[in-house]
DNA sequence: CGACAATAATGAGGTTACCTCATCATGAGG
DNA sequence: CCTCATGATGAGGTAACCTCATTATTGTCG
């Protein structure tokens, strides 16, 4: 680098007011890196691994009903679910109900896989805000509930 | 839909601390969908105008510069910066002190819509945190920084 | 019952926002 | 001055979405 001025961290730390959904960014980058790592052992992308966890908490369920959770077009969900096939942590079967319709089911491996991840995911949110007090935790856990409604 | 059972909302709102991550995300999401809305008026994506309020707040700079601040590829960084030319929003200059870099400058359009943006996500936030109490505020304030760091 | 619109999944093809690698001009050090 | 490094960009690729068209099947209603 011609000038090597180490770049700044293009979030400007502004006084508070503002701040507040910047701090809000830079923890969410945070969590997001975190869960890259907690992810990486099996080889699984976000995206796939919210679409087990789904199907795992839920159980077997169309397509299309997968494609509502996920919040994607039911086209999206079917390449999502060929993935998850080709890794053998999923498995369609006709759904006896309707012969139009495909149910997705997680397979041994899946479910195990699935319950893997969301130990993982524990750890993962202890490591990122077991810095709190326990005063701190409420606290936040309140306030976070109030803006998300 | 054969049985319109509605879906529920994915995010299980769990106990407490499992649910923080959750919680979290649910409020990061809100907030995105408050941004597409405030940058909607000007017709410009999230990328596009993050790169726009670096230029603005730092003023001029090289393209790998800038790429820097957006922890992207210099060879992205150029797509972004074609992008806002294309909106007249920037111009290319050559760097009077290397003939083979490119000083990226937002045009008076691009200064104007910057602030523009600037304030409005002033507001959006406000939007989004005005809720709180002004204790609570802080409290967030503080443990997001704790959070982030 | 039988025609017919609605629905489930998927093929085909597109978009966006990234990436890497190769290329070309320019710069800097031995 | 020769070589190697660097700044921007062309070429081409990928992941995760999308829409629209197609096919099989279903529910409805006259």
């Amino acid at each position: 680098m011609s000038a090597d001025i180490p770049v700044s961290p293009d979030t400007p730390a502004s006084p508070d007011e503002e701040g507040l959904a910047e701090s809000f960014w830079a923890v969410a980058r945070r969590l997001r890196h975190l869960s890259r790592q907690t992810l990486a052992p099996w080889e699984i992308n976000p995206g796939h691994a919210r679409a087990l966890g789904i199907l795992t908490r839920h159980g077997a369920m169309r397509l299309s009903t997968l494609a509502e959770h996920l919040r994607i077009a039911p086209r999206s969900a079917t390449e999502v679910v060929d993935g998850l096939q080709e890794r053998g942590l999923v498995a369609r079967r006709p759904d006896p109900a309707d012969r139009r319709a495909t149910l997705v089911t997680p397979t041994d491996e899946g479910v195990r896989v699935g319950a893997a991840i969301r130990t993982a995911r524990y750890a993962e949110a202890e490591r990122l805000f077991g810095g709190l007090s326990p005063a701190d935790r409420a606290h936040l856990a309140r306030i976070l509930r109030t803006l998300r409604d």
